[in-house]
RNA sequence: GCACCCAUAGCUCAGCUGGAUAGAGCGCUGCCCUCCGAAGGCAGAGGUCGCAGGUUCGAAUCCUGCUGGGUGCACCA
């Protein structure tokens, strides 16, 4: 349960009662009525802010609107009191019963709890990664695939059907150059001294055993067709396992040749057109420093300015083929017709620049303005010790996903990928992310995880029934110290979390959330430490035992929750 | 020149879609191990939320204009 929602619910349907008696004016929007939490857990558990934002149109003054719900509020059994403050909050103070049961919620729901409905079971297509198959993932490509990876659970936890995709540019002119490439290795590997790689041409390593495997083939497969297919072929397996040791996992591998062969592109063309949105035009000069080989052309165009992009855009090359906005579009309104109405692309920063173009095309075949939502992850900056790792194409010294997996684990990398927003640049020590201290945040928040189970185990050596079922049987009333109710509290905020972190697509959250669960945990242990009142395990009270046990039971439920939708193992044991 | 993103403690960053006295970590100062994990925690100092306006009961958050940084700017993918 959303318990911000409950209250929230709890105080709408008082003002509905209010409206039907003739309190307050018909025709009054509620819909700005909220229950946060107030600014000093002193105040209460929730506050509301319905008298302030409905005072206008209640043609009444704040205070006074307040103290009129408050009373009605104080009423309910899950209240146990609801006082105005400040400008016209009303604090609302849970009653006693609530939070144990916010804690059975818990247990009874284990590492499901936090799922959500407010998705309804609609349909978000998820697209990321979708890195040319020109070569191994690096470490900004696995920002993008943890960033999407994590979103994509998270949805779904919120109740979202979802599709994992990653869109393969296996048409086009990289593809060919891939092609050519190959084909110089595949002469390499029938002996030949190619020397130099030539200026254009993928120089990388790991395109030798693709040479190899082109000269196995027959003559007849050893042309550029071929090569196409069997370095296509071979650099997404290797994608796939780099993706595999990363622990991402899509459901879909969407070919840009097959849709360009299946005639999608001329079906999206046509509908923009049927539109009356394609023309043949000739665009101004860009404004600033004008390319070198720019020269005015007639060119197949979209209406972009439109829809909002700063001017129209091309469909066809000058040679008359369709140009990769073209496929683009075909691609995205493809994945709209397959029945998803909420699109999400993960894309690199650099790509900023296309974002208007795609929208204003989306917006064109679809008639709505928010079908599609582009998440830009800033670029990742590989550190160690505090010092930049060097990484340069050209030197063949970038570091890539797996190089990085291969060092620090997969957990790390995904949690660290969403300790910044995407849309900051991240920071990535890979030392730091390996130390055992305050400062990483992986290792903290597993510390969390792993203290507990410690507790559980020392618990049940000594006897105590530490199963779901023996711990529900607990008596959770006893749970009354301040800092043990602050803790249920940050754990009943968990499915709150979700709805909020699924609405704005920004998974960084619950890598955030994790972190101050975490930190609550510690801080109660080592109130222990002092006050031994407060520890865990109390030796001649089995009633308070147990129902501390199943607070502790409960942060090892939530904490597992969240990291189950980065995708991070729960340690046991540090 | 234009578009998008960013600007919050000395440093690295959160900030619940507009709420009350803006929060963490690092660093600095002083503390807490006879103990279920000190691999932690407590307390203190540290802020004109880049600048200037605007919107309203209320702005770090929304709007406008500046300043400073990042990214990208015919037909490439």
């Amino acid at each position: 349960m959303n318990y911000f929602k409950h209250f929230d619910g709890l105080a709408l349907s008082i003002l509905e009662r209010m409206q039907a008696a003739g309190d307050l004016p018909d025709g009054i929007d509620f819909s700005r009525v909220s229950a946060g939490s107030p600014r000093d857990p002193a105040h209460g558990d929730v506050a509301l802010n319905a008298a302030m934002v409905l005072a206008k149109q209640a043609g009444m003054k704040p205070r006074e609107l307040a103290t009129r719900i408050a009373a009605s509020l104080a009423q309910h059994e899950d209240i146990e009191s609801a006082e105005v403050a400040g400008p016209g909050f009303i604090n609302i103070r849970a009653a006693a019963s609530f939070w144990p049961a916010r804690l059975a919620e818990i247990l009874a729901a284990g590492r499901d709890y936090g799922a959500s409905d407010i998705g309804a079971g609609r349909t978000v297509n998820v697209e990321y990664v979708s890195a040319n198959p020109t070569g191994p993932l690096h470490v900004g490509h696995g920002r993008g695939a943890v960033f999407g990876d994590a979103l994509a659970a998270l949805l779904e936890k919120a109740g979202h059907t979802v599709v994992r995709e990653y869109y393969v540019n296996d048409a086009g002119s990289q593809v060919d150059t891939l092609a050519q490439s190959a084909l110089l290795r595949m002469r390499e590997a029938q002996g030949e001294d190619i020397g130099e790689i030539p200026e254009g041409l993928y120089p990388g390593d790991y395109l030798k055993a693709v040479g190899i495997a082109l000269a196995k083939l027959p003559d007849s497969e050893q042309t550029l067709d071929g090569a196409r297919t069997v370095a296509v072929e071979m650099m997404m397996d290797s994608i796939r396992e780099d993706l595999a040791a990363a622990g991402i996992k899509q459901d879909l591998f969407s070919s840009e040749r097959a849709l360009v062969e299946a005639g999608r592109v001329e079906a999206a063309v046509a509908a923009l057109e049927a539109k009356g949105l394609v023309y043949v035009g000739v665009l101004e000069p860009p404004k600033g420093k004008l390319p070198d080989d720019w020269e005015a052309r007639p060119q197949t165009l979209f209406r972009a300015s439109e829809f909002g992009d700063d001017t129209d855009r091309p469909l066809k090359k000058s040679d008359g083929s369709w140009t990769y906005f073209a496929t683009d579009i075909a691609y995205h309104f493809d994945k709209y017709e397959r029945g998803s109405d909420t699109l999400i692309d993960v894309w690199g920063a650099d790509h900023g620049g296309y974002v208007k173009r795609v929208a204003a095309a989306m917006q064109a075949l679809t008639g709505k303005k928010d079908t599609l939502d582009v998440k830009l992850c800033q670029l990742v900056k590989l550190m160690r010790d505090g010092k930049p790792v060097i990484m340069s194409k050209r030197a063949g010294t970038f570091v890539t996903l797996r190089e990085v997996i291969d060092e620090v684990g997969a957990d790390v990398v995904r949690f660290m990928m969403l300790t910044r927003k995407n849309d900051a640049p991240l920071e990535f020590d890979l030392a730091r992310a390996l130390e055992q201290s305050r400062d990483n945040p992986v290792f903290y928040v597993q510390y969390a995880h792993a203290r507990c189970r410690s507790v559980l185990r020392h618990a049940e050596e000594a006897g105590a029934d530490v199963s779901v079922a023996g711990l529900a049987a607990a008596d959770l009333g006893l749970l009354n110290d301040p800092e043990e109710t602050s803790l249920v509290k940050q754990l009943a905020s968990w499915p709150r979390m979700v709805e909020q972190a699924a609405e704005a697509h920004e998974p960084h959250r619950v890598a955030f959330f994790l972190q101050e669960t975490a930190a609550a945990f510690h801080q109660l242990w080592n109130k222990g430490r002092e006050d031994t009142t407060l520890r865990f395990i109390q030796e001649d009270a089995p009633e308070l035992t147990k129902s501390r046990l199943a607070l502790v039971s409960a942060v090892t439920t939530v904490i597992g929750s969240g990291l189950a939708v980065i995708g991070v193992e729960a340690a046991e044991e540090m």
